[in-house]
DNA sequence: GTCTAAATTTAGACAAGACTAAAAAATTAT
DNA sequence: ATAATTTTTTAGTCTTGTCTAAATTTAGAC
């Protein structure tokens, strides 16, 4: 079981691993906790015995999958307070984020089980940002270009690239809007325009319009 | 700001005062902390250097108005976080106490007056004690004898003494039943009898009667 | 390739909170 | 009233997490 501060350490820690996996440097651990550098290599070390990460003196470290779904579990729980503070506790999204630092120390497998159900298993906070399930998975909350989709998925229009107001008033004649669900059923070959289900009705998309369309895949 | 490990003993030294105000001993103060005696006299010494507790050495210590106020903050804040883990997350009132006595330490004044109103201000937790409100007034939740009750009085029928078939049939003809209102209007100082009014309606009671309802004061 | 600067680690110290062992005070028993 | 026992305090040590200062390694400049 991780102490407060591990679990401190371990959360920076993610948060500053890029998806190249590069090494988290010890400086940039000290930076993020606002302490010194000896007492991250300190804490470091610790991390290490524990087997939480993988260390290489002078070169840095990198979480393991233990330390990695201990790192994810205090983010699930921050995450999940913050939803509760702000939906149930009339918390406004700024307020949020001091009191979520305490509670996501609160050691009880049932209570953040019991949390996600009362709150109907959101699968973001307050901020937008994605709130990993029981199992330590993030939910795909990536906001991609409709382009990238592929046909089969659902998605939900959460902002465009381009914001020209001819973009725009194309968009408004489309009905297609923040929240709206946009399906993709086919995509040509040819010259890349989808045939895509919005509103429930069908409708062609050209390359260049799906190019500036931000969306979410549910 | 007190401690966590503060805040414990407060807590358990609030709870090991008696009405009569006798000063509590460092002995007891170590059984009920589950440590040793020299441990708590140095954590005694930090909280009289802190204004919480009065110290005589050799003789033990008893609450300043500072350090009461500061354990029923963490009394208060233990029972609401009771009430929420059995009426919202579906906790047996036997699983709650664990995870209360991390919640308890919880700093924030908005949260818990939050969570207050959000359960409705409850005035007791699942296991029937009472709960503070924000000034620190614990709710007057004693159970009592309606023959102890002053003229003027607001009154919840919550049990009674004698569970006699007679007294029970006695009741049931009054309309007396848990939960019923009763609110004293008269005593009689010849024969002790009561007049008071139950259901909007005025009735008299005698002594003895009185000497077997229990009640809480509201 | 060496030399300097930056990053990292080591060594030693400190505060909080706990412990053990020993000393001092208070209480109880005779 | 004094001895024995219990309670309380003191002194010194340990662990966790932090710090400063010094030593070491790595990286960048020439």
């Amino acid at each position: 079981m991780a102490t407060l501060s591990e679990e401190n350490y371990l959360k920076a820690i993610f948060h500053l691993t890029t998806k190249d996996n590069t090494l988290v440097s010890t400086n940039s651990i000290a930076k993020k906790m606002k302490t010194k550098a000896s007492s991250a290599t300190d804490m470091i070390k610790k991390l290490s015995d524990k087997g939480h990460v993988d260390y290489q003196k002078y070169k840095g470290v990198n979480l393991t999958d233990k330390g990695r779904f201990a790192a994810i579990s205090v983010i699930r729980k921050h995450r999940l307070w913050e939803v509760f503070l702000v939906k149930k506790l009339n918390f406004s999204w700024d307020e949020v984020h001091e009191v979520a630092e305490q509670l996501e120390h609160i050691k009880s497998e049932k209570l953040i089980n019991e949390l996600d159900a009362f709150l109907d298993f959101p699968t973001e906070d307050p901020h937008g940002d994605p709130i990993p399930n029981s199992e330590g998975e993030m939910p795909n909350t990536k906001r991609v270009l409709l382009s990238m989709v592929n046909p089969g998925d659902n998605c939900i229009c959460v902002g465009v690239k381009d914001s020209s107001a001819s973009f725009l008033q194309y968009l408004d004649r489309y009905k297609i809007t923040l929240g709206t669900q946009i399906s993709v059923i086919t995509k040509e070959p040819f010259d890349e325009s989808m045939l895509v289900m919005i509103n429930s009705s069908r409708k062609s998309i050209s390359k260049e319009v799906a190019n500036n369309i931000l969306i979410k895949i549910k």
